[in-house]
DNA sequence: GTGAAAGCGCTAACAA
DNA sequence: TTGTTAGCGCTTTCAC
């Protein structure tokens, strides 16, 4: 912490004015003379002053912080909503405070939330249990759930069409005649798993298909890994895999290149989920599932926002779009277009 | 914020005692008695109270939260950084408060830091102006830059040691009897720049060598893209290229074997910096010098600890040793031991 | 060991 | 428009 810092009162007597002159000088929308104010702003930049935000937020019961809650950061889809979300609040003249969870350590993140006074929360993790949300809404403080959602909660969520999104790829594996088709799951537990795992289903069965093999990667590169071999080392290999999201599925072609001397798409399709930057990458070329993150983040600035400001307590279920984005990993040696909007 | 919070006059109401005592319940370390901390314990968690923390910081002086400013996530690097830096901060206590800086918004987040109170400021990004080291070190609040430093200044920094890393990727390029040794580099305006490529020129010059040609990739995948195009495009190509950070590496592995058909390395070698994650994917396979974020994670805390809570004020200018990873992208058809603790 | 009282730096009535 | 005043919820002397 500084020295010794410089307070308002220390600004309001060289300006010769009260201190509360000062308060209204740095209160956007207060009443302050043009002249008073420019004697409080000259004082305040000769000493070096700025307002006190812990004060600010003592009295005023707003902290202008905002807790986000991730579980890790391995997944790059993470690191992405973090900067965007970030971003989006600072400019809302918001600050985020970072917590990173484990298994386990939740009740604590519970309390230190409560501790600082969160203006609000984001919970930003497949792998959260609910607990957290649950508690924080109870007590009043406005949640948002990012890229999850809790069934029959009354917590607020923003999420992408996952059923959307495992229906399209179902449909353009069904386009291109595959037929042991099959799925590695992320985390059972959690939402995007199994919207994504449904919508696929579904979609499968309206073609007439169904999974042929199904394996749980955990949403991890390891787990991935595994389940990738278990998947390979048969006799009888899949056509094409449904990997429930791009991390994973990055895993899964080093298994299926590296590992078997497979080729992609030629011996196997590979279709990931989120869109991430890497998919993009010549290396893996990866035909995905987009994730719409920038309007992700819009809808989850402007739930927070309104539940902080105008105390609106209605709870807010936003379900983005979800667009197929083909590359040459699946899909591309055809002339058909699939994308879709429902 | 929490509905009507519940303070400690209401708990020491509760338990029949004064305000006084609920607060040195909550204090480690303060003199109560068995008995009335367990009276105050009970009433606390009947009324669900929690310290308020802001009001704790106004008076103790101390806001237990530390700053983190980055300027992009982009090079998974630094996502790694922040996961393990606020775990480690959090053990001890602390809290993160995350800064997206973007060029030419930095007197901005001088003046929330400082509004915040922050016990201190960690600055993890390559890109930063030394403006917001110098002011946060002037008006008295501990700083550490992290992977990089500012010559001449008198904040302590933590960086792992560049030139040797430089040094030992010309070793490396030497003993392979390249000859055509090409170095791609990131921001040149950062001392990680700056070291790696000063530490491989004497290394190269060591072994009667030169940099063949170079370009400039500015720490971004776009950035390296084009560099990887000019340096290919030409009809004489280099036979090994040393790539500033891994994040560019990436970009320079795709643009030699997707657009211009060679292999790696057979035709070409590459080599990055950092080891992230990923360099040890099969698509890739990457040669680097690995920073050990651990080591370099617990020197940052350490610092920052002291400062903030010893009141330390030495500078501290910490190096962590640097070691080359052999891969298959460069170097590992001998059998030479490339690794190095100087 | 415990309670009373004095602030930490600020905002927000309330008068003037 | 301005200054005065009363707290926000807490820690920390200071008596007892």
């Amino acid at each position: 912490m500084a020295k010794t810092s410089v307070t308002s009162i220390d600004v309001a007597r060289l300006a010769n004015v009260s201190q509360s002159a000062v308060s209204r000088t740095f209160t956007p929308g207060a009443s302050v003379s043009d002249d008073t104010k420019q004697r409080v702003l000259d004082a305040a930049k000769s000493l070096g002053y700025r307002p006190n935000a812990l004060a600010r937020s003592l009295i005023s019961g707003r902290s202008r912080i905002v807790g986000l809650v991730v579980a890790y950061l391995e997944n790059h889809f993470y690191p992405i909503v973090i900067e965007q979300l970030s971003r989006a609040l600072q400019m809302h003249g918001y600050h985020v405070m970072l917590f990173m969870t484990q298994p386990g350590q939740q009740d604590q993140v519970i309390s230190e939330i409560l501790q600082y006074k969160m203006d609000g929360v984001v919970l930003a993790s497949v792998t959260l249990s609910s607990h957290i949300a649950e508690e924080c809404a109870n007590i009043g403080v406005p949640v948002v759930l990012f890229n999850r959602y809790i069934p029959d909660s009354h917590v607020s969520s923003v999420t992408s069409d996952n059923e959307l999104g495992g229906r399209l790829v179902a449909k353009l594996m069904a386009d291109q005649q595959h037929k042991r088709i099959a799925y590695i799951a992320g985390n059972e537990n959690s939402s995007t798993n199994n919207d994504r795992e449904n919508g696929f289903s579904q979609g499968l069965a309206q073609a007439g298909l169904k999974i042929w093999k199904r394996k749980v990667g955990m949403y991890s590169f390891e787990g991935a890994t595994s389940a990738a071999r278990e998947l390979l080392e048969a006799d009888e290999k899949p056509d094409a895999v449904f990997v429930a999201n791009d991390h994973m599925a990055f895993a899964v072609m080093d298994v299926i290149r590296s590992e078997f001397g497979l080729r992609i798409p030629e011996d196997i399709s590979v279709v990931g989920y989120d869109n991430v930057p890497e998919a993009d990458w010549a290396a893996y070329n990866l035909t995905t599932v987009e994730q719409p993150v920038e309007a992700m983040i819009e809808a989850t600035v402007d739930i927070l926002l309104k539940q902080m400001e105008h105390k609106e307590v209605n709870e807010v279920h936003k379900v983005t779009d979800a667009r197929l984005i083909v590359r040459s990993s699946a899909g591309n040696n055809t002339n058909k277009i699939h994308r879709s909007n429902r």
